[in-house]
DNA sequence: AGATCGCGATGCGCATCCTTGTGGTGGAAG
DNA sequence: CTTCCACCACAAGGATGCGCATCGCGATCT
């Protein structure tokens, strides 16, 4: 499979690269974003691995000229976190995934095979599903059982991370890192806090509760 | 095939002129932006072939002046090298291709053709609609539940933007952009301003609102 | 033709409301 | 009985919306 990277940290470009590389693939990386333009509208790709933040040419607008350009190869962002602009601009600019930064390369890996097997030219990855509760990024609204449900930001953001991993636990250390952007462990407990209010929107007024406490771990959405 | 060739350089435009004309198709040349505003909102072609700068009014003006008029004829850009920018820029005021001099006359031919062939994208949408709202985009008309409204020119281009990506969120960024043609963040707040005067005259008078905040990422309007 | 006037459109400042993290307390699980 | 988790109330900071001043344009009069 072809890949091409577009990261301008030197460790990160690496570390994907040489990950991908391993598993067989083929990867070609470039640091700038106008370099990446070039190569991606004449070299023929499978997937390409773009970083939000770019020097030069920034990751959106990249996407953007390829898509103008009828380049229709299937991009997986890497953001830094935080903005939830960044995510929605970044799905409405035509990425089709993206991935929050700091990751594990298990998943970059699992994102990719998933970009490059489905057919081509098809929506980003737009909505997330768990039982009767459905996520839709771009309108960025979830119904449970045909009800729409408010969130407030955070909460979406949280809910998000719970359905992106569903069926596995996520630890409060690895939400602290995806939601909140924090990498040490503060004395707080702004996790639970959240979980609390968020099940009191999507799971008290339904029968079955869909976030599950993992004692001593951390919590877990069902499949 | 039709197809108008706008380049100021003589041997350039009889190069690609002859050249497509060898290949069956009626070839018009002409030198001055101004002359092709003209010419190609009056006639009928199916691709214009437009160089980056031009004499009078330059090609991305003319493309812009041209999609102001909903003329979707496709075009493809010839752009003096390197210039990247260039590339996003006239792929922004809607250009549909781009080629980089020098080139040689089989890729021109291959890019013309492509062109002309794939689907009209910006076919014929004058209409814009969200539940009982209406949004004629040549008379420059907006009516709900048969009433018309009128609206001031920003009011105006944001209900479009807003309806043209209807059911998603739109971020404040990406309206500044659209809107405002700001492509830096500066502290304002002219979008809530604008959205709140839209709100007075196509909600508020009204059962329900079509336009929803989305606290923390933009606004919304329902699908 | 030029200058002045008046009105409407636009963006900014500020008040308001909402959101979110903290600390504390009670309760459940092991 | 201890530890971990759930929930509550509160305060601070941030996001949002509305009134007001300004700017620009077109009309009118000289």
């Amino acid at each position: 499979m072809r890949i091409l990277v577009v990261e301008d940290d030197r460790t990160t470009a690496d570390y994907i690269a040489d990950g991908l590389r391993r598993e067989g693939h083929a990867v070609d990386a470039l640091a700038q974003g106008r370099d990446a333009l070039v190569r991606a509208t004449t070299e023929d790709y499978d997937v390409l691995v773009v970083d939000r933040m770019l020097p030069g040419l920034d990751g959106l607008s990249l996407v953007k000229a390829l898509r103008a350009a009828r380049v229709a190869t299937p991009v997986l962002f890497l953001t830094s976190l935080g903005g939830v602009d960044d995510r929605i601009e970044g799905l409405n600019a035509g990425g089709d995934d993206y991935l929050v930064k700091p990751f594990a390369f298990g998943e970059l890996s699992a994102r990719v095979a998933a970009l490059a097997r489905r057919p081509r030219m098809q929506e980003a990855v737009t909505e997330l599903v768990a039982g009767d509760l459905r996520m839709d990024l771009l309108a960025r609204r979830v119904t449970r059982a045909g009800q729409e449900i408010d969130l407030l930001p955070r909460e979406f953001a949280l809910l998000e991370q719970l359905l992106r991993r569903k069926g596995r636990v996520l630890t409060r250390t690895m939400l602290l890192e995806s939601v909140w952007d924090i990498r040490f462990d503060p004395q707080t407990n702004v996790v639970e806090t959240h979980v609390s209010r968020l099940r009191a929107k999507i799971d008290k007024p339904f029968e079955t509760e869909l976030i599950k406490t993992v004692r001593g771990a951390g919590y877990r959405i069902e499949g």
